[in-house]
DNA sequence: CGACAGATTGACGAGAATCAAAAATAGTGG
DNA sequence: CCACTATTTTTGATTCTCGTCAATCTGTCG
C-alpha cells in the first residue's frame, strides 16, 4: 500500500495568496520559499500524531484533513478541519508542546513543510506576521469554546444541525445545494460527539422531514432555515 | 448595593512577579504602569460581557474570576478561571472581535485595565512579549480542545472527578486536604457541562465511597487517586 | 421572625448509548 | 472488469444515564 510522500516541486506555488503570508516582506517570502519541501499524502495517511514532537509545521496547498484528538477510549473527536490555505501544526511549535491532536488526510492532499525555526524567527522579526498568526489562534480559541459551550449544552440532535451549517460554511455547497465535502457517517459522529447510530437515526430523521437529501456520503441541503432553527444558530 | 469600582494605586505593584511580562524592557514597563488604572471588584461584579467590544484587557492582581460563556437556553458554561497573575481579555483585542466570554468576579478581585492599544503595541514592538502571548493562547487552546474532548465523550461521572482535580491544580489544597476554591453547585454544574441536580447526587455519591468530604461549600478530597483513576485523568 | 437563595431528595421520562444482526457499499486483487 | 472481502451503513431491541419537575429542607441576612 504506497502511501502518501511523492515529492511536489514547491516553485509553482505562489505564497502571497496564502492569507497567513500576507505580512511577509519579499525576502522572507524568499527564504520560505526555498525551505519549503512539499509531498503529496494519500487520503488515510497520518501527517503527525496526538503526542508525537512536531519540529515543523504544514501548510495545505490542496486536499483536506482532519484534526482530531483521541478520547480514553480510543474514540476520536474531530475538532477541526483543514483544507487549501490552512496552516497546521504551528500550535505545538509556539507552545513548545507535544501534538495535541492528530491530522490525518481526508481527500488527498499536497502539504508543504516549514520548519519550525522559521516560522519563530518570522514571529520574532515581523510584528504583522506575529499579529496574524496570533488573531489566527484567538480566532480559533473563540470558535473552540463556541464548541465546547454547544457540546455541553445542546441536543444531539441540534448539534447535527449545526455541524451540517458548520460544513456549509467551510467546505461549500455545489449548484445543486450538496455539501461538497464527504465524511463517513462515523466521522460525522466524532463531530457532533455521539454514537454513529445516533448520527444515522438522525440524519434519516432529517430526511423525513425534507430537510436534507442522502445520496450515500453525499448530503443535500434542502432547508437551510430550518436547519438553522434546528440547530439554535445564531448569525 | 455597591459594587466594585474603589481605585486602587498601581504603585505598589511589581509588574515584573507577572510571568507574561518577563519580556518587557524596563522602558515599556514603566509606560505599562503609567497606563495601569487598578480598581477593586467586588464578588458578582461583570468584568466584561459576552458579546461587548472591549478595547483593553484586565490584569488579575488578586481575587478570582469565573470565564464563562452563556448558552442559548441562558445556562453558563464556564471556560476557565482567572486568578492573581492571569491576564483577561486578550483574545478579543487581537482577534478583534466582540468578547466572546463573560468574565465575572466570584472573590474580590483587585484588577488593572490596561489599553488595548498598548497591548498591540507591545505585540509588535517586542517580539518576545508577542511570543510568550502566543504560547500563552496555544497553551489555551490546547487546554480547551482537551475539555471539548472530554465533555464530549465522558460521563458526568467522570467529568465531575475531572473538575475536582483540575480545581486542585489551580487553586490548591490547604493542610487538611480541603479545595481553597468554593464554588456554588451550580457553578460545578456549569463547569462540568451537567445539571446542578446531578452535580449534588455524584458528589454525594463520592462522599459514601469516602473519597470526598462536603462541608458546605468547602470540599475535601480524601482519595486523590481513586478521584483520577474515576476520571481516567493521566499525567 | 420571615424571606430568599441555595442545597437536597425523590419520581419520572426522554434522549442517547450499547449490543446485535442484516443489508449495502467500497475497496482490493486477480 | 469481475468476484471477493472488508468496511460501512442501517435497523431493531434494550438499557441506562441524565435532565426535568416538584417538594422539602437548610442556612443566611436584614
Amino acid at each position: 500500500m504506497r502511501k502518501s510522500q511523492e515529492i511536489v516541486s514547491p516553485e509553482n506555488l505562489d505564497l502571497k495568496t496564502f492569507n497567513i503570508f500576507k505580512g511577509l516582506t519579499d525576502a522572507e517570502l524568499e527564504s520560505l520559499s526555498q525551505s519549503l519541501v512539499c509531498n503529496s499524502h494519500k487520503r488515510g495517511s497520518i501527517v503527525y500524531n496526538e503526542g508525537s514532537r512536531i519540529n515543523g509545521s504544514y501548510i495545505v496547498t490542496s486536499g483536506v484533513l482532519k484534526i482530531y484528538k483521541t478520547g480514553f477510549d480510543g474514540k476520536e473527536q474531530i475538532i477541526r478541519f483543514a483544507k487549501g490555505g490552512d496552516l497546521i501544526g504551528f500550535r505545538s511549535i509556539v507552545s513548545d508542546e507535544l501534538a495535541c491532536t492528530t491530522a490525518k488526510v481526508i481527500q488527498d492532499a499536497v502539504l508543504c513543510y516549514l520548519p519550525g525555526d522559521i516560522i519563530t524567527s518570522f514571529i520574532k522579526g515581523n510584528s504583522e506576521f506575529a499579529m496574524s498568526l496570533m488573531r489566527l489562534t484567538c480566532r480559533e480559541l473563540g470558535e473552540s469554546n463556541k464548541f465546547l459551550t454547544d457540546i455541553a449544552q445542546k441536543t444531539v440532535r441540534e448539534r447535527l444541525a449545526e455541524v451540517l451549517l458548520l460544513l456549509m460554511d467551510t467546505f461549500d455547497l455545489d449548484e445543486d445545494h450538496t455539501l461538497k465535502i464527504s465524511l463517513t457517517r462515523e466521522e460525522l459522529a466524532n463531530m457532533v460527539g455521539t454514537a454513529t447510530e445516533s448520527v444515522i437515526r438522525l440524519l434519516s430523521e432529517f430526511k423525513s422531514d425534507k430537510l436534507i437529501e442522502l445520496h450515500g456520503r453525499k448530503i443535500k441541503l434542502l432547508n437551510i432555515p430550518k436547519l438553522i432553527k434546528i440547530g439554535n444558530v445564531y448569525v
